[in-house]
DNA sequence: GTCATGGCTTGACCTCGATCAAGGCCGGAA
DNA sequence: TTCCGGCCTTGATCGAGGTCAAGCCATGAC
């Protein structure tokens, strides 16, 4: 269906970086009319690090795209008892097409960007090209699994459970670890404060502290300062997590 | 896009209750052709209550709906910790298009009547029908807003707010609710044992039953044997789950 | 009838993680 | 420099829920 006549966008934006959804959703498989309404749709904003990106029950008018940067989707109960119900990085979805109201509050953990489009062209758009909502349900199916897995460590993990497993998703996750060390050692950054490991791992900060503590006197992790975390040895790491010795999660 | 020429399964089938997928995803929307399609590679299975529908790890080659009956989707530890992570009712799908191997255990809960497609060819016609894809990602939607509701419950409620929720979801869900009782009771059969209950709950059976008969001896439940639940006043009940007064669980 | 079985309840006790409290560390402002 | 506030650590204590154990009750086999 490529339109010979017209310049094609995606050659000018080869790898598209800037725009994970137009990356992974459109630019591989469609033509060039849609990449441009895609255009003219989308807009970037940024929030600094701590700021409330959007509060349960706003309207929202956009659906977004994270670029850079990391926030947190969570709820919170009457009394203030919070619960994080995912971790947002690049390329992750914010929104939900056909939803008008936010169902949980979307919190910049680190400085973000986000790339957004106007809600109601996009699902004009969505309806039209079935390619976005297949990459939609696909991204959507794989947060499920996501969760999923998250109900069993809250539901069925100790504390040093938890704390092990969040620590090698992220670093699972974390660009650094390609380029592995000499010595197989994994280098990162956590990109929580304590209290939100907390949050995410249906804990306390004090028993977040405790077993982080735990883990790098008995030599699991090492640390520099309370963020910069080095794993000296992966496997010993996953065999604290209690996941199947191969592969676990699929976060 | 109806063709008048060709008789119309739809009028065959007008409600259709005995295929949700087929009723939900295509009657109302979709063309002869595609209905016919399905019909070709659909075949019904059924499994006595207690039966292991499919084991984690084994090979799909089809997905399927609930007709009736009721089936858990859970995963297991080494060690034998499980933890459910989802309940099936009639018109929820079960299985992933795209994905080979089936990620949890399907277990019968009562005598289940399943309605599967073949995949390849269901995926097949997936790609060439937006609106079965539409759908799906819809329920996919509804079903990461449960799992995260649940997230709430597991990280952060207590073990009677845990019961409380359950009792109140499964009340919400359950048909009998409808035809409310002059006092305004609400009066069901409980589809699971203790132990199922502990599994979706992340507690242990010992404590679904203390805290069972706590709610019952406070007055906030009645029970008849120890299925049947009669709920004399919904309010008190919802007040003992710790969500929001409003409205609740989703799920 | 009796026996076995599966599902449930209840009690006694213990442990893991929450709670309460104090203090350390570090970076930024004055 | 000092001071302050955010973030983190550690200790002491407490309690919710887990664990272990005994027993109940209904059903079905024999």
């Amino acid at each position: 269906m490529t339109t010979a006549a017209k310049p094609r966008p995606a050659d000018r934006v080869p790898d598209c970086v800037d725009c994970p959804i137009r990356h992974r959703a459109v630019c591989a498989r469609c033509e060039t009319d849609e990449l441009q309404e895609l255009e003219q749709i989308k807009y970037y904003r940024s929030y600094p690090a701590g700021q409330t990106v959007v509060w349960a029950g706003d309207r929202m008018d956009f659906v977004a795209s994270v670029v850079s940067g990391i926030a947190t989707l969570s709820q919170t109960m009457e009394d203030g008892r919070t619960q994080m119900v995912g971790l947002l990085l690049p390329s992750d979805f914010i929104g939900r097409p056909g939803r008008d109201d936010a169902t949980y509050d979307v919190v910049a953990t680190s400085d973000l960007v986000v790339c957004c489009f106007r809600k109601r062209p996009f699902e004009t758009l969505m309806a039209r090209t079935p390619h976005i909502g297949q990459r939609l349900l696909e991204m959507t199916l794989d947060e499920l699994d996501a969760a999923r897995e998250w109900m069993l460590l809250l539901g069925r993990k100790t504390a040093r459970e938890k704390i092990a497993s969040l620590i090698a998703i992220i670093a699972r996750r974390d660009a650094s670890l390609r380029p592995t060390g000499a010595a197989r050692e994994v280098v990162f950054d956590l990109p929580l404060t304590r209290e939100a490991m907390a949050d995410y791992l249906g804990l306390t900060l004090e028993t977040v502290s405790r077993q982080v503590s735990a883990l790098r006197k008995e030599g699991v992790i090492r640390l520099e300062g309370t963020r910069r975390v080095t794993i000296p040895d992966f496997e010993r790491l996953l065999a604290e997590t209690g996941d199947d010795s191969d592969g676990g999660f699929l976060v």
